[in-house]
DNA sequence: CGCCATCTTGACACGTATCAACAGGCGTGG
DNA sequence: CCACGCCTGTTGATACGTGTCAAGATGGCG
């Protein structure tokens, strides 16, 4: 059997409105086998700042990110606290065939997941090699970021650091925008960043304080402009990419 | 067809004599299944300090790390360094699907590989689900340390960075001797390192004197013992885990 | 308008980097 | 066999970057 049009009449309804369709694990589905999976999905919304995945809890679900940003992160015992990832549409959630979570996760800006139970998910997975192919395609890139960014914490000044985050968020953020930007070359970039000066510090390593100072030095370079402290403007990509060590 | 049982007269004469034959990939792998994968492999010896995957260059191969530790890491432009990983029996190495290199791989000690050809692997793994399974599965775990390793680069000082260092050190070079301490009280560790000072400091973001004189502070305080520069005795493990934040 | 949270700026302290000298191990060659 | 040089690691003095603590500034929102 050949490989159903993923726009043939077969398509769910909760699927048919669904931005991230075609880009996350659900383009590995064929019509009947989405069909399948949306009797087991529900889309839920989260504002800006709800803890969506709490440390050591039990897995019970996992969920793909369709609107928003969402921030994983890891706390010391002492309150130390690191952001180890930041997922975008259409990043998927969880941790695969773990038993608890390892980490937190909480919503950076208001959000809309496609959740899925954990059983439901891994059964699909069990019998569906295109399914788990696209699981570690994203896996394999999550880890590709991971080191990326051990680099940035491991060897990277605090100016560098902030301005790898800048440039990271502005790849990220608006995909779309970033697609026409590799092809064109309008190389400015403009968005509204959903962290905090203390999430940005959590990120980075570093303090709210230190965070500040670089911006500060930035905008001062004329590198970047800060518009209301959330919405940023960059007017050359690539000079800011200079920055980044 | 029921799985082989993997002592079957059709174990290739390559996989008889492999150590890691039941932990590693091929694990999963029936006995004809894995007759064929060996024809394509061939184990490979490099002394310590050989590179086995050089930056940007075209990934053309895969392997097996059979025996050894094999560092991995990314270079800044200007020659900072920062070790993103460090490789034990079992692991497997290589970007899975990837077309160049996007990092450097050394090896640390003396090591052995099992080397196989990338068509040959990834034709392997589109037809068997149960091979793509457990590279998923390793490239979750190494996911999982890298958030782990993040939270030790961004958010620890020296002291602890050391300390978590030795502990990550000592529950991974011996495996068997590990199983054993998770069962028994024998909480005492003894092993040869496999990094020079040098690579110590280039996995925790240090410089070689701080890696130094952190561990001459533990020394003082009796967490650890050093023979030799290269052989370290940790007393009571538990002690140096409360060292590492 | 005024409160409150968030962000910025400043002064100073502290931890780690830097630079430099020294010690030990090891192979080479006299 | 010891002298020498080299490489790795240690220790010390000092510099610098980032953290800490404190005070303002700014902006959102009732």
């Amino acid at each position: 059997m050949g490989r159903h049009d993923i726009h043939n009449s077969e398509t769910p309804a909760l699927c048919g409105s669904c931005e991230v369709r075609h880009r996350g694990l659900c383009g590995a589905l064929s019509g009947d086998q989405l069909m399948m999976l949306s009797k087991h999905s529900r889309i839920v919304r989260h504002p800006a700042g709800t803890e969506l995945i709490a440390d050591d809890s039990d897995i019970t679900s996992y969920a793909n990110v369709m609107r928003g940003v969402v921030k994983l992160s890891k706390m010391l015992d002492d309150g130390r606290q690191q952001v180890v990832g930041l997922q975008f549409a259409p990043d998927f959630l969880g941790r695969l065939f773990g038993r608890q979570n390892t980490l937190s996760a909480q919503a950076a800006s208001d959000v809309e997941l496609c959740k899925v139970p954990k059983a439901a998910l891994e059964a699909m997975v069990g019998d569906n090699p295109a399914l788990e192919h696209r699981l570690l395609e994203q896996t394999l890139r999550e880890l590709d970021d991971a080191r990326d960014w051990m680099v940035t914490l491991g060897r990277k000044t605090a100016s560098e650091k902030v301005a790898s985050f800048l440039y990271l968020v502005a790849t990220h953020i608006d995909p779309v925008a970033e697609a026409e930007r590799q092809q064109g070359e309008n190389a400015d970039a403009r968005f509204d960043l959903p962290l905090s000066r203390a999430d940005i510090a959590d990120f980075l390593g570093l303090t709210i304080e230190t965070v500040s100072r670089q911006l500060t030095r930035l905008r001062k370079e004329e590198i970047i402009s800060v518009v209301n402290n959330r919405t940023f403007v960059i007017p050359d990509l690539k000079c800011l990419a200079n920055r980044c060590g």
